[in-house]
DNA sequence: ATGGTGGCGCGGCCA
């Protein structure tokens, strides 16, 4: 069973990508974060002709989650339990035997600021909710754009980033309490080639100096994650002509839905 | 160098 997560930066301009992708690389999940698309919008028939199920929470201009699947889904979920937001970053859902959690956390801006303050508190409420999610679904995967890396080895210039947004010590310690819950963070469970990045600015031809940042995650409950078999990046789309500044993510179970 | 690029949508916000 293959798992994928994608910040595709608007599905309009990309959905011709997305269709691509699917047939090229057949998940049965995919994660969709930054649709950019309100729900009446959504590209449902394109999406079902390429053989996949869809589930979106969307929004227009700004933010908007999805959930693809070979199988249907159900259990939707479009919102942290005790945070009342009109930002559409949630979505999860339960494909057969398994529960997948979308998340587009929020960006932050900028240490110290407003939205600073509004990712940390998002954090909190997540933790908190995947404390109580993991009971009723042992086999629980959390997906997305984090919108932080992790460690240095996960920044292409940590000194350049030391204590920046997506790097700051608080964020850093928000996503460790996720994985002290005993989630795992797929990626780090196999070698992996020193400066993999999920994500490159637009701007300074980051991506062709590979000047990026890895902030797309798969995490994955013990049960799931004792299955896994493979984590990797997908660097192809970012090259394609009018990327998005994301790359996909994929992870692999030794898993059959059902 | 305090910029640079891209999406949305048509001025400014967000990333």
């Amino acid at each position: 069973m293959i798992i994928a997560t994608w910040n595709v930066n608007s599905l309009n301009v990309r959905l011709p990508q997305v269709l691509d992708w699917l047939r090229d690389r057949q998940p049965d999940i995919m994660a969709l974060q930054e649709t950019k698309l309100t729900d009446a919008d959504f590209p449902t028939l394109d999406i079902a002709n390429a053989g996949y199920h869809a589930v979106f929470s969307g929004q227009k201009t700004y933010n908007g989650v999805a959930i693809l699947s070979r199988m249907p889904a159900g259990e939707i979920v479009t919102d942290l339990p005790g945070l009342d937001d009109p930002q559409r970053r949630v979505l999860g859902a339960t494909v057969g035997n398994l529960r997948v959690l979308n998340l587009y956390v929020p960006n932050g801006q900028a240490v110290g600021s407003e939205k600073y303050a509004y990712k940390l508190a998002w954090l909190d409420k997540l933790a908190e909710w995947l404390i109580t999610e993991r009971v009723p679904y042992p086999q629980l995967v959390v997906l997305g754009d984090f919108n932080i890396a992790p460690e240095d080895r996960d920044v292409h210039d940590p000194a350049a980033w030391a204590g920046q947004v997506l790097c700051s010590d608080p964020e850093r310690a928000a996503f460790q309490r996720l994985l002290d819950l005993g989630f795992k963070d797929t990626f780090r469970l196999f070698p992996q080639e020193d400066h993999a990045f999920s994500w490159w600015d637009y701007r300074a031809a980051a991506f062709r100096r590979n000047l990026g940042l890895r902030i797309d995650h798969i995490l994955a409950s013990p049960a799931l994650a004792a299955v896994c078999t493979t984590s990797q990046v997908d660097k192809a789309p970012r090259r394609l002509e009018r990327p998005s500044d994301h790359a996909p993510v994929i992870a692999e179970f030794d898993l059959d839905l059902h």
